[in-house]
Order: C-alpha cells, then sequence, then structure tokens
DNA sequence: TATTATTGTATCTAACCGATACAATAGAAA
DNA sequence: TTTCTATTGTATCGGTTAGATACAATAATA
C-alpha cells in the first residue's frame, strides 16, 4: 500500500470544498466519473480544496481536467451544500487507516466542511481517467447503477442532473458531449438521457433544425441496410 | 458615534459569507433591501457569516429574519460567488475609521471570503426594517436607482433577478411577495416587474387561471369608475 | 430485384398565445 | 335618472408549435 499525502492545512482554504458531477455520453447513455477509495468501499465524486490565491471556478476547472487530460469542458456552478453535518469523519478515518497514516482528531479535514457543487461536460471519448494522491480507483457510471456515495454526494448528483435539464435548451448542452462530427439521432440520445425520458423523433429532428444551430454535412455509411443519416456539427464555434 | 462590535473570528467559519438579494414588492414596483454603512457611502446587501453549528440555509435564514422582523420568507440559493479578489479591506477599513474602531491588518473580515448569495421573497407590507450591530441604515431601493455596491454585489443582484425569473413559473413566486388577497392585475404587476416587460392582460389572466392555483374571492370596490376586480388567494395552502 | 430498417420531410390535428372584440360593470358626470 | 368612461372578464379568430401519422428515399441484404 503506497503512502499517501493529506492536502496540507496551510496551502487551502479551510471548510471549503468543491464537487464535480462529470458527465459523459459513451453514445448510448450518460454516464459520470465515480472515485473509490481503495479498499475502503467508500465511493464519491471528484472534488478538491481550494487554494487561498486561487479562483473557486479556475480550482474547479484545474481539478476536472487533471482527472480527464482534457481542457475542453463546460463547468457550471449548481448548488452549494452548507448543512452542518457534512464532515468526512470516518471515511478519512477509513482511508488513513487502510493506508496506515496516523490522523490526529483535530485534523482539519475533519473538520465540518460546506462544498460547491458543479457539473462538467465532456467528450467522453477523449478521456483518460486519472487517479489522485489519495491512491483511488476512478471510473464512469451509469446514473442508474451508481453505488452508495459517501455524505449528500447522491443529492448533488441529483442536483446536477436538475440543473443541467433545465440548461439544456439555452446552453447547447450537446456540443461538449458529443464528438465533432454526429448524427440527428446521436444528439436526440443525448437529450433523452439527460431528460430521461423518450422524444418524438420527428418533433425533435423539427426543433433542432429550427434552432440553425447545426451544418449539415456529408452522410454516415454504418454498413447497416438502410438510408444512411447526415452528420451534423455545431455551428456557433 | 455609537461603538461597533465586530463579528468574533472564533464564532464563524472563516473565509464564508452569504448575501441576501431581498425582494419586496410595493404594489407598484419590485424592490430590494440595500444598506448603507454610515456615513462611509457605501452600499452593500445584507449578508452576515456563518457559525460553526449552524447550517447555510439556517444561518441566511435567521439574518432576514432578523433584518425584516417576518419569519414567511421564500429563500433560494442563486450562486457562489468565488472570486480570489473578493475581500472587503477598504470598506472595512473606512468602516472602523469612522466609528474610532481599531483594526489590525491581519483581522478575519479582511481575508479573502467566498460568499453565497440567496434571494429572499417576502410581503413588502409587513416588514419593519432593523440596522445590525454595524450600525448601519439600510432601506428599499428600486432596482433601476440602486446606487453603486460594494465588490460584486451588484452582480449578485443580477444573478438573484435571473434566477427569480427561471423560477417564475415553477414556484408560485406571487404567495410571498403579495398579500393574502390580491387581484389579477397585482399579480399580472409582479410579473412583469420580475421578468422587465410587459405582459399580454387577456392572455396573462388566462395562463394563470387554467393553472388553477387561485382561489377567486369577493370583488375588491376601489372607489374607481369601473368594474371592480375579483380578489384572489393562493389555494395551495 | 425484392426486402428491411431507418431517415428526412410533409401533413393533419390539438394546444397555446397574441390580438381583437365585446359585454358587464362601478362610479362620475350630465 | 341617464349617459359616459375606464377597467375587467371572457369569447373568438389566426398564427405558431408539438405530437401523431404517413410516406418517399435510401443502403445494404436476401
Amino acid at each position: 500500500m503506497k503512502k499517501i499525502v493529506l492536502p496540507k492545512k496551510e496551502d487551502f482554504i479551510p471548510h471549503l470544498a468543491y464537487d464535480a458531477v462529470i458527465f459523459g455520453f459513451n453514445g448510448t447513455e450518460l454516464k459520470i466519473v465515480v472515485l473509490e477509495y481503495q479498499k475502503t468501499h467508500h465511493f464519491a465524486l471528484p472534488g478538491g480544496f481550494v487554494q487561498y490565491n486561487q479562483n473557486l471556478d479556475d480550482a474547479v476547472y484545474q481539478s476536472v481536467k487533471n482527472r480527464t487530460g482534457l481542457t475542453d469542458i463546460q463547468l457550471e456552478q449548481c448548488h452549494t451544500f452548507g448543512n452542518q453535518k457534512r464532515r468526512n469523519k470516518k471515511v478519512l478515518k477509513d482511508i488513513c487507516k487502510v493506508h496506515d497514516h496516523q490522523i490526529n482528531d483535530d485534523h482539519w479535514l475533519l473538520d465540518r466542511f460546506i462544498s460547491v457543487c458543479y457539473y462538467a461536460l465532456l467528450n467522453f471519448e477523449e478521456v483518460t481517467l486519472q487517479s489522485d494522491g489519495l491512491s483511488d480507483s476512478i471510473g464512469w457510471y451509469s446514473l442508474d447503477e451508481l453505488p452508495e456515495l459517501i455524505l449528500d454526494h447522491k443529492e448533488m448528483v441529483s442536483k446536477a442532473l436538475e440543473v443541467l435539464q433545465k440548461n439544456l435548451d439555452e446552453k447547447l448542452v450537446g456540443m461538449n458531449l458529443l464528438p465533432e462530427k454526429f448524427t440527428m439521432k446521436d444528439l436526440q440520445t443525448v437529450y433523452e438521457s439527460i431528460l430521461q425520458k423518450k422524444l418524438v423523433r420527428t418533433a425533435f429532428q423539427r426543433k433542432i433544425l429550427a434552432k440553425d444551430i447545426l451544418v449539415r454535412h456529408e452522410k454516415k455509411y454504418t454498413g447497416k441496410a438502410h438510408k444512411a443519416p447526415y452528420l451534423y456539427s455545431f455551428n456557433s464555434a
């Protein structure tokens, strides 16, 4: 078991954390990044702490970038969770125990934390997930197959999805979740997995085309025995 | 000039504040509460700090309650402002100077603060505004007659209004802004001042009545020479 | 060449909104 | 009392939009 190094108190604003619900689309369904603290069976959203000389937004962006290797990330703030019971006592102690690391009861990470939750949208295919210094494993999970998450992280996922749904029609959400070129069906599947309901194909196509946000390219021949769909890209770039 | 007492470091979570955009409706237009630190010409949103054993939401609620004397308040979180430049140095020093109060450069209130912004909706007529220990004056201001506000408080007002607009159709916003009984015109004026645009009278009435959220009561005779409108109340209580 | 699944688009209908019209007031003016 | 005026409540017409249905145009297979 590798030695772990906890974040140092003097580097970060105390009692303040952030967590990110990182959404990716694998072509079929929406997935989010969840990490597991090794051997402890504690699952959590990726998160971190804010340095004294760092903007909150930048801290979150850096963290998501480090976790995923990507720089093209759509970040939106969802909600700040400030319940006084938000503390990591058991989780952190378990982690330290597993790693044979001494931790005092008055360690700053055992205190109460306020956490600002963000969602991130990015291109699933380009991601290579990186574990961090706390030596955890990390992976993609479907929304309906999430493991039990620590603290209020489950609530964060709900809130993130809720905010994402509200933003869907005005924020060109597909842009960061899809590859450069995609079919109308791809886009519809993205919408359906975010809204968690089926959409009417013909009405969806009509509505999206009327928005005038797509450029139509060549057809995509999949080898299947039916009419080939057009490829599209977003024209807003 | 009265002696001031600054909040004590040991009572509150450092670097964490909240601010509230308190909306009231005076029958004609939307107003918000702004306070002025006496003689310093610094105007600010009412805000405060979170105690170690206090939920964030509760802290904000208590603060708004203390400022307004009301308990029936609709509170919604808008956004958390985390720019590293958010510090009150000049403002606080000016206040202390005016009050002949010594403050050290390393005072905790001079540090960087992250602030969680909320909006509050309440019944304008029932409010009696209370100044607080920092000995400031406090009053209602129209959105289009706001004085210059400290830090990013102007941005907070914009964000609050934006979130309020988004919530307008699903959150029964009128309930806390209007008295128990009100006319259709009153409700329409509330909607118009929030959305900052004129609405079509007949369509508005039709839409609201179709929602089935109002109970119709007796007519309201204003003494004017025209048909008297009905009074309504919300039925969701 | 016929078959099959899928795509792109047109058409029909129901719901909804803005615009318009108009009757029903409540009080003032004549 | 009668007339007048401003406002309110509601009905109706026309345009827009979404769901439902229909159907032609494929791309590969049988």
